[in-house]
RNA sequence: GCCUACGUAGCUCAGUGGUAGAGCACUUCCUUGGUAAGGAAGAGGUCGCCGGUUCAAUUCCGGCCGUAGGCUCCA
């Protein structure tokens, strides 16, 4: 037999007989690597570990551990549960099967539910399975033979997705045991790779994400290299738990829901007032040195204005029905743009008043469908962190750059590291429909703000059809706790409402133009930034946010005095400042301090008194020892002005 | 809006076809203490709401409201 060259990854290069295939190498390299190989790439091409290779060939192994390998087995484990399910449910239909992160989830239509005691059924049948150690097969199928094989099965999904895949894809399926799935794999070699997973939870998706289709049955699972490892993720799991907004919003009073106020209408607590009124002072510090100026519009405005800038046609279902007031219809505002343009017009605007910067933090009204609310994250009502910059094409550049980095400056004093800007862009198919028709301004606009991108060193990837139906945006996207997405800031680029609303500015010549328009939201709405600082910070937040920053412990009742006249003290130098004067022992009083997350604690006693001093513990750190009232008012102050990041222990 | 599950005290949660319980929090009293829980007593609930079945419903059934996990949507 002829023998061929196999360069792995460490450019060692081994002889191997033709036909030999990556399982085989795995094994002439050893016992405990052939058992974790999943798959393979050779040449470059992702192939499953038991393809003969042929010819002379850079290989590289993948086991369960690496990336591919994980989704390798995440995709088969997906492949396992559908066998299971086939076998408890031959009536249902299997349809679509993928991998997400760290998990999968497959789609069946089927005659009723899966409950909770289904999922642990499939999971036995799925050990079942795997220990029966099937050899698991690939098939290339012709497509005529592929659609007989799915109808026979009456696999009609399947059958649907075969007439979709293109002519110049080689069609295949994988089959173990007497179960085949549609499946462009690779997979792993025997189901017996397949040992530790969990089915996660189930839930209704429709078919092909239309939600016209029919409603399937998902179950969603997920898989790991070892038990330790799927031990760990569903700790990280239960984890993310810990840090939802919901429940520390609730543990720490910062805002609450009422059945008889509505849903998706918060309510924000005195803590939660407390973490508002500094963003917005933070946003109006900021954006008073970037030259905004701050206006008021009204929430009540008529229909007309909103059939002007086309909301109305697009987004009526999302607004809260009109009421008639007089007989005409007035509409609570779901954005705040329209207003802005008519603080634009309300006198004439020259070059010289270019850019014309105005924000507002005013609250807009949304009827979400109820099945999107999600805490602080989707609401109804919202207050937004709002402006709109008037510029000429000249300034823009400049401008769209400033939001930007206005953007990063917000991001570094909240320490938000993890985040991924986006450049939604338009889809010409859907221009006259999602998108304002006008195809050359779109694409010259899409292109200014790309340079623009580009020139200022921001790191964005691009998202076709994402775009505002105005113009192209950029948002930035962010991830909850429980790895929910969302936009936290979005910079959006408006080259067509100007024009509905007759914007204009007289140029250096004395010609009438018209601006463009940059509507921005850095900390999104309010309720979602705070949502998200909440799980940001898992409630501990810095000093400068803290809804109470010192809790003042005196250590019997007997400094309770002391504690009064701190109190007051460091009440009038700004600090917030609460006092435990319950009859409780110290550590008790401490430990309800920790639990309400304050970041300072003065412990007061006799000794503490006499010397005119507190004792300092803090949050992650402990006992600090004793220090003056005056060095302690210098210190916290100045920590509180530069709006620090949160101790941590480690630091 | 759609699919599924859930809804008991301020919070976290037990429990039952015969109108309810724990811990924490709250109030009062005792204790006056040194860096994550001192002790005792008390108060607190139309068991989400509305109907139905039943001698009797918080419990079983239906509808509604709300919440959760997804799907869809997001100016």
């Amino acid at each position: 037999m002829d023998k061929i060259n196999i360069t792995l990854p460490d450019n060692s290069v081994h002889e191997h007989s033709s036909g030999v295939t990556a399982l085989d190498i795995a094994k002439s390299i050893g016992e405990r690597l052939s058992m974790g190989t999943v798959a393979a790439t050779v040449n470059d091409v992702l192939v499953d570990a038991t393809k003969p290779i042929n010819e002379n060939a850079n290989v590289v192994i993948h086991t369960s551990d690496s990336k591919i390998g994980h989704e390798v087995l995440l995709h088969s484990t997906a492949h396992l549960m559908a066998q299971a399910v086939k076998k408890l449910w031959p009536d249902s239909q299997m349809t679509i099967g993928p991998v997400i992160e760290n998990r999968f989830y497959y789609d069946f239509d089927i005659d009723g539910t899966f409950s909770d005691e289904d999922l642990s059924s499939i999971e036995d049948e799925m050990r079942n399975i795997a220990k029966q150690n099937h050899e698991v097969f690939r098939h290339d199928l012709p497509r005529d033979d592929a659609i007989k094989i799915f109808s026979d099965l009456n696999e009609n999904y399947k059958v649907e997705i075969i007439n979709d895949i293109e002519s110049s894809d080689q069609i295949s399926a994988y089959k173990q045991g007497d179960f085949i799935d549609l499946c462009r794999g690779p997979h792993v070699p025997f189901t017996g790779n397949i040992k530790y997973f969990k089915l996660l939870t189930t839930s209704g998706a429709y078919w092909r994400g239309d939600e016209n289709n029919k409603m399937l049955q998902r179950i969603y699972g997920t898989a790991f290299s070892s038990k330790s490892k799927l031990k760990d993720y569903l700790h990280f799991l239960e984890e993310a738990k810990k840090r939802d907004h919901r429940k520390i919003g609730k543990e720490l009073a910062i805002f609450t829901f009422d059945e008889e106020v509505g849903p998706g209408l918060p309510l924000w607590l005195p803590n939660g007032g407390v973490i508002l009124n500094e963003l917005e002072q933070l946003a109006k510090e900021t954006e008073d040195r970037y030259d905004y100026q701050q206006v008021r519009t009204p929430h009540l405005t008529k229909g007309e204005l909103y059939e002007k800038s086309g909301h109305l046609d697009l987004y009526k279902d999302a607004m809260y029905p009109a009421m008639d007031i007089d007989g005409t219809d007035y509409y609570v505002k779901p954005m705040n743009c329209p207003h802005h343009h008519k603080i634009y017009s309300a006198s004439p605007k020259s070059y010289r008043d270019l850019p014309y910067r105005i924000s507002e933090y005013g609250t807009c009204y949304r009827y979400e469908k109820s099945g999107q609310l999600f805490g602080l994250m989707r609401v109804r009502s919202m207050q937004m962190n709002d402006a709109h910059i008037y510029c000429s094409k000249d300034q823009f550049s400049t401008e769209f750059l400033d939001v930007c980095k206005m953007y990063l400056e917000y991001f570094k004093i909240f320490g938000i590291e993890k985040y991924e800007m986006r450049l939604s862009l338009h889809d010409p198919s859907d221009l006259g429909k999602k998108y304002i028709d006008e195809p050359e301004l779109w694409i010259e606009t899409e292109t200014i703000v790309r340079n623009t991108l580009i020139d200022g060193n921001i790191n964005f990837v691009e998202i076709p059809g994402e775009a505002a139906f105005y113009g192209p945006k950029v948002d930035v996207q962010v991830w909850s706790a429980i790895g929910k997405e969302f936009t936290l800031a979005t910079n959006q680029v408006d080259f067509a409402i100007p024009k509905r609303f007759d914007l204009t500015f007289m140029d250096s010549e004395g010609k009438d133009k018209t601006p463009l328009c940059i509507h921005r939201a850095p900390l999104s709405t309010h309720e979602r930034f705070v949502g998200f600082l909440i799980e940001h910070y898992a409630g501990d937040f810095p000093v400068w946010l803290s809804p109470v920053q010192i809790a003042i412990l005196p250590v019997s009742e007997k400094t309770n005095n002391y504690a009064y006249t701190i109190q007051k003290k460091l009440k009038n130098s700004g600090f917030r400042v609460i006092v435990d004067d319950k009859p409780d022992k110290i550590g008790s009083k401490i430990r309800n301090t920790e639990l309400r997350k304050i970041p300072i604690m003065l412990i007061l006693g006799e000794k503490e008194a006499k010397n005119n001093t507190a004792s300092i513990r803090r949050r992650f750190i402990g006992d600090e020892g004793e220090v003056s009232i005056d060095k302690l008012i210098e210190d916290i102050s100045s920590e509180i002005k530069q709006r620090s990041l949160p101790y941590r222990k480690s630091e």
